[in-house]
DNA sequence: CTGAAAGCGCTTACAG
DNA sequence: CTGAAAGCGCTTACAG
């Protein structure tokens, strides 16, 4: 493919003024810009990007670190914060790499990335990458806190603890007593920060939250998100008399919602129903429509890409950001007072 | 950050030296390669990608051109899509640059991507673009078909007339005559491949399909695509009377669903519906469980990385790939016959 | 307004 | 096994 180099030539003025025509960086004659316009587009010349960047010292590309589990599913939280970061980076001009490459065992192999930033995923505990990001003169954004929590380093967050305890709040001071929570699987640490935050709530109603009202997704127990809903229900109603249910995500309420159905029970008025996220976006789209939680992991992938885009206008620029999720009050859930 | 040239320095050695230790091209002794990665390490050196990019002419990186939408909403097609094709890059070590930024009005702004290769969705008709990558000597693959068809460019895409055809002929011999067609917007050659399939299965059948009968999606006029569907059916079921109706995706049929309930209309006994797409993947959690196409917008990504990984072996590699889109039995049709 | 030249940080024949 | 030098395709002071 043709060069700057070719494209000088052919139109006889130097490279500087090719690229300048280009790049519009200094002023040039407007006979001269056609010429090489012209000539330009005779030989279907287009600046190189890679050659601009080595020169220039910036890419215009901010990196997504972001390993992708083995069976390659990407959750809908993962889906949505890309979508974030994608929105926000393409706003100020920034593409995305996604960097989903496994690391290499050998750090030596480890090679920068053709970025002027880094977005990085789920760090793990006294993550390698953070200090060699710091070496290279990356400005790094994580999501996720950083463990153990380094002052040094800017990163974005939810307030899950703070989160649960409010629905917890919300149902306690409307009546309800007697809750099951359908929490997410027990290995996630979010799940551990939901169970804590609703135990909270419970205790500073002069109450506490019984092991057996509290259940946990399994990969292995249950074919689907709705399947643990819908069979959750039906193996606990009789049993445990509660008057609402928290579920992990909307598609799990999905399943409580056709179980009440089956079961005459009816939503809100002898049953609240509440998410915690709102992962298929369809809460609003029910029958009832769902109160639930919006987590926001858009926002929270924007957060961090706008911080990182600061970052990489001044490195010097450190900052931590919980994003607040809230609860959309909407119609399932009913004030027993 | 340090570079190549200062190792050399501190290691007393040439730079090519130091290149040949960390790409392990030639080989180099172990005394001199250990001294080299000592002071490397000593010196935070990482090699610069873009340096070794510009002289190798090989990034490693696949591009994904695909422009947001205002809104900057991704379709579940789109995101299963990127899926698929970054499962399939970096399988074979490549990452995957996401080229969101709308086009510059100015052709001559038009830059090249720092990539060795590019998948470009929705290709528009009679696309400029298509030539500019040839130009650029970038490998290039679609996802959907070229318009007009040229031969000269590697492509992947859906069957969907053939499909949309399937469909109405799976109905029609079941003995439904009257079909409410809910068909997506009429902007999108999706849209008219269906249609045309359709009507081709009502030709077949000795039968036409009714314009009335043919309802397009309009962001304007609709809320949501379940809105869509729920209110489609109120609109038009006492008037038109049909005993089936195919939807644009399953959240549509949500909405058809919702409608149906009020209406006391019972699924599938005097309704049957089918869904031309699995967008939200809830089909199967649905009550009743919804019949519907599984369009494979993951494989569709996935068939066109793995045409690009090819194509940038080997240039001359074209190919058109057609992924087979499937009909899902479940239960929300009925045989009236 | 334009040119000549150095420089961005690597790789790669060529030589030894 | 290693070095010196040219080259990848741009940008950017410096000079005029």
């Amino acid at each position: 493919m043709a060069t700057i180099d070719d494209v000088a030539k052919l139109a006889g003025v130097s490279k500087g003024t090719v690229s300048s025509v280009f790049s519009k960086k200094r002023p040039i004659s407007k006979e001269v810009t056609e010429r090489v316009l012209e000539v330009a587009k005779e030989l279907g010349y287009y600046p190189n990007h890679i050659a601009r960047s080595l020169a220039m010292k910036k890419t215009m590309i901010a990196g997504l670190k972001m390993p992708i589990s083995k069976d390659g599913i990407m959750s809908q939280f993962e889906i949505q914060m890309i979508n974030g970061v994608i929105k926000e980076c393409s706003k100020h001009g920034y593409r995305v790499l996604l960097d989903t490459l496994p690391e290499h065992d050998d750090p030596n192999q480890f090679s920068s990335d053709p970025v002027d930033g880094m977005i990085m995923l789920n760090p793990r505990k006294h993550d390698p990458r953070i200090a060699r990001y710091e070496q290279m003169g990356i400005p790094l954004v994580l999501v996720g806190r950083p463990d153990p929590i380094d002052a040094k380093v800017s990163y974005v967050d939810n307030n899950n603890t703070q989160l649960s305890y409010e629905v917890g709040d919300y149902l306690l001071r409307s009546g309800h007593t007697s809750i099951l929570f359908l929490n997410a699987s027990s290995d996630m640490t979010v799940a551990y920060d939901r169970e804590s935050g609703l135990a909270e709530a419970f205790e500073r109603h002069g109450l506490s939250l019984h092991k057996e009202y509290v259940i946990n997704y399994s990969r292995r127990l249950h074919s689907s998100p709705t399947e643990y809903g819908y069979i959750s229900i039906h193996n606990t109603y009789q049993r445990l008399e509660y008057t609402a249910v928290i579920t992990d995500t909307d598609r799990v309420a999905l399943g409580v919602l056709r179980a009440a159905r089956e079961l005459g029970i009816k939503v809100p008025d002898t049953l609240s129903v509440i998410a915690l996220s709102n992962d298929t976006k369809l809460a609003q789209e029910m029958t009832p429509k769902l109160t639930s939680v919006e987590l926001s992991a858009e926002k929270l992938g924007a957060e961090a890409a706008h911080l990182l885009v600061e970052k990489m206008r001044d490195p010097a620029v450190m900052r931590h950001h919980i994003v607040q999720a809230e609860l959309v009050y909407r119609e399932s859930c009913k004030q027993l007072r």
